[in-house]
DNA sequence: TCGCTTCATCGCTTTTTTACGATAAAGGGT
DNA sequence: ACCCTTTATCGTAAAAAAGCGATGAAGCGA
């Protein structure tokens, strides 16, 4: 409402607003949401199979990839000269639970 | 997994899947979580309010405003002079339903 | 009607994101 | 050791988003 102080009062986000809206800008792109989504129906799928499924070149499948570690919601481990991605379930549902009580 | 026939076999998102991306892009901005934020702890308020709050020019949070609006988070109605803004409730409803069925 | 207030939009610049080809790293098979 | 497969990263170009000042529309009060 208004505030007629002249304190400087701030409404930072919290840290785990913050890291909530990040993972929204990861799913906030159509390829990551498919790539998402994906991954849900595919569990330990290897990044060719993403290349396959999305119309995008396997640089960009990469990047995609990245953006969505980097948020947390996915993880990928080594497996061979490949690499192996699934869900970071635990993220995931700490994910859904924040939106749940949203705010 | 290996997808061995050569049929081209796409994986589109759905429309609400698209629209649900389209949301979390409009979340996935630390000043418009903040503006969520603000509006779920102060209805019924104006633009100028949004703008004392936060650390940004009239013009740039009323571009924010228009992506929440864009996305179907907030609606704004015009009070006389100014607008009022309140998050849509039906569709944050939609929004948290969709995430928790996710997927 | 004349200001005053409130806000959205326009025009523009800067920054970030997206997308891709080319290159490099790294394991497995022969 | 050599090649083949699978990926990540680098460099770069194009597109999109973020941010802001200036302008204009629109209601309210005197």
């Amino acid at each position: 409402m208004n505030n007629t102080t002249h304190e400087p009062k701030t409404y930072d986000l919290t840290a785990d607003e913050e890291r909530l809206s990040h993972m929204m800008k990861a799913l906030g792109h159509p390829a990551r949401m498919q790539i998402f989504r994906y991954l849900s129906e595919n569990p330990q799928c290897i990044t060719g199979d993403l290349v396959d499924v999305l119309p995008l070149a396997k640089a960009t499948v990469s990047q995609h990839l990245k953006v969505l570690r980097d948020a947390g919601l996915v993880c990928g481990t080594i497996e061979g000269p490949a690499t192996c991605y699934c869900l970071d379930c635990g993220n995931v549902a700490w994910f859904k639970s924040q939106v749940g009580s949203m705010f």
